[in-house]
DNA sequence: AGGGTGACGATCA
DNA sequence: ATGATCGCCACCC
């Protein structure tokens, strides 16, 4: 069979970060593994980066850290607050928003 | 072609 | 906890 893999990285990690519920959060290198891309950190960033409509507030660092400086770790806090997001110190409680990807999906 | 860079991540001092 | 280093890789001069 055929196996598709024609979809761009770009594509497959724009399509991993939009599964990213309200009120719960991810981290960069997550995202590349979900989109199959695993060790590809900086890739996540970079299209989060650039693409437009994706809920960048959503992804974080490892271990929950926003990865942001000055004003836009700001906003990045505040809008995550605002959807109920919770924060210990400069981390989020990953422990409790965390999301997780299914594992089938990885690839379509 | 080659070097610098970055919304990363893991490891070590 | 903080800072340095290294590995990784697509992009931009």
């Amino acid at each position: 069979m055929p196996a598709r893999k024609q979809l761009s990285a770009e594509t497959r990690i724009c399509s991993a970060i939009l599964q990213i519920p309200r009120g719960k959060v991810s981290t960069y290198g997550a995202i590349a593994k979900a989109a199959g891309l695993p060790g590809h950190a900086r890739q996540v960033a970079k299209v989060l980066r650039g693409a437009y409509g994706l809920p960048w507030q959503r992804v974080l660092g490892s271990g929950g850290e926003i990865k942001l400086r000055g004003d836009s770790a700001l906003e990045q806090r505040f809008r995550l607050e605002s959807e109920g997001v919770r924060f210990r110190g400069r981390k989020v409680d990953m422990k409790a928003h965390e999301h997780k990807f299914e594992k089938p999906g990885a690839r379509r």
